[in-house]
DNA sequence: AATGAATGAGCCTTCATTCAT
DNA sequence: AATGAATGAAGGCTCATTCAT
């Protein structure tokens, strides 16, 4: 509540910030120090005023991202299907635009987290999970998604599917028809939840 | 007269064997050559009289990691649906297995994959869609699959969720509700592409 | 706010006379890092702060130590005769004094320069015989050495004879009678050299 | 005498050879056993067969070089000035000749003999030296050469001049004009020691 | 006798971290 | 609070030499 504690906290996010941007060109495990400080023209020591190590930078900065990048819109009047769409729809801008940057990042916090080194990816996901089972929930209630179908279950492989398409349009950039592929995608989730 | 006489390719494989090995235990960054080296009981200068340096036998052995692992059991006789059923399977049986070896390695040639320091991957990603692209072709003219579907769109979601599902079973393995999701999972799928 | 503040070319300096000294003491292609780090007492990644790698100090220091090594005291009123004794009369205190370090580390001058490793050695020889072509010159306006002598052949030579007994106290210690060789010597040029 | 002994030492012979036939492309600093055994075909550990170790080996190479180098074509009949005019004139022809392989050899030759770790080069000098002051000698009772000159003197520093002139040679190859240089020193030297 | 194979010792260099002002 | 300076610890790689056949 100080004004000092204020600063303080400011510079963190400073260094956190400088170290995103420079996780957004160059790949975790070849991150130096070095790369921070000069990213945020910056002595090595400062940044050890305000973090214990590298490591607890790194785990802070890619917390922060998290924080920042999964702050969902609460569309709330669309239907589920309307927001898979709109996912889709924002993923296929992503990949036009080459919104290189984050994605760099993304990819190294999928990696350390399922590497097991960054608990927190973990919990997020469950977290996303749980919201979008109440949304389903609350379309199967209004009598848009059939019934005998499981929240959990679908979400999870919704999403799972969104993760590896993403993972796909990195490893064969070329091959990667985007249309094609994600009106198959809807079309099947459609078939499937729709009432008869 | 007559040295030692060694065969280099077995002496080869066996320290990429080796490296696999040691590539289970700890993260490809964290990776040393004397782990290595320590793994096959082997001085370290060994190890470069089989290759040139650290970069070339790690490319070498997610390779011969791929390699083995896509061995395609040519089960020419099932139909497509059946195969995913087959694949989901093994995926059950490997999380209960917790064949945890084989999946840290797998994480990492993922990674490599994505970051484009392992071309290799995007190939033989592209060959896998591309032999169940004929599979699907095949099961559409004997009528098992409708006509209209694309297979290449078809495939590739569908081997997104794959890996998908892999990574989420991972990130959150106390609530990732296998048969469940399977059985959603199969299920979309199944009435996607029947013939009604 | 003023953390230790150091001057660079100070430090450098430092290095490199701390370099000059342990090639005094070892042969170049002995020559360690640590070795230069143990003699100024610093530590090794101490010298990567200052210089980017073990060649460039090296040569840097080569270079200083031929700067130092050549200042060319102005004897302008001295004749070339005279000057030639005066250098002979250095050279034969310098075989008394046995300053061997100086000698060592121009021996590894003299090695890198003829190896083509060391342009600069080249330049400054070049640099010293264009001075010397001068004085003759001028010794010739005087009247004083004869005006059919090619300066720069007369300089070539006798440079050569300075470096080839040096090479030759080195070689043959024992027998080389300083006193009697240089004697003759310098009658030869006298004799050569004179206007009669 | 025996017939093993006679191939053992045709074998230390020829890995000799091997040995300064690699040392005519590489500086004795840089050169590897492992240059050594491909050079002559064969296996290094081979090499350990014939030679403790690789400092002996360079060492005999070394003498065995300077011995073939130095058979001194018995000019009886020359005198000492007509003498030094065909040594020069061999050493034009050799920087015309580019003779690098020699070249490159005799440098470590000298560079080792300086720095004291072949004093086998001493002894061929001070021989060498020996062999022209009879020869001086002769040429003085013949009347062809002052009396008054000090042989050993003499051939002193005209050797020195010999040996600066080869490294001059190397050093400023661009600005080195041999006639005009040879002629000079050539000329000093006849005036020097005539009669008249 | 010959040599393919194996290796320990050592060196250069990097980098996270600490020190001192 | 900020940072320039210093460094220990570690890792990749080389190479002379030894081992084993």
């Amino acid at each position: 509540m100080s004004p000092k504690l204020v600063n303080v906290e400011q510079k963190r996010k400073e260094i956190i910030e400088g170290t995103l941007m420079a996780l957004s060109k160059k790949e975790l495990s070849e991150l130096k120090i070095a790369d921070i400080a000069k990213e945020i023209n910056m002595g090595q020591s400062t940044i050890y005023e305000y973090f214990k190590n590298k490591d607890e930078l790194i785990k802070q900065a890619l917390e922060y991202f998290l924080q920042e990048l999964y702050i969902p819109e609460e569309n709330e009047e669309l239907t589920v299907l309307e927001e898979f769409e709109l996912i889709l729809e924002k993923f296929k801008r992503q990949i036009k635009e080459e919104r290189t940057n984050e994605i760099n990042i993304l990819i190294d916090v999928f990696y350390q987290g399922i590497k097991g080194d960054f608990e927190k990816l973990g919990e997020v996901y469950s977290d996303y999970i749980d919201y979008m089972v109440e949304r389903i929930n609350r379309d199967q209630k209004r009598g848009i998604i059939r019934e005998d179908i499981d929240p959990q279950a679908l979400i999870s492989w919704v999403g799972a599917t969104f993760d590896g398409l993403w993972i796909q349009s990195l490893l064969r950039p070329k091959d990667f028809d985007v249309d094609k592929i994600f009106n198959s995608f809807l079309k099947a989730i459609e078939i499937y939840i729709k009432k008869d």
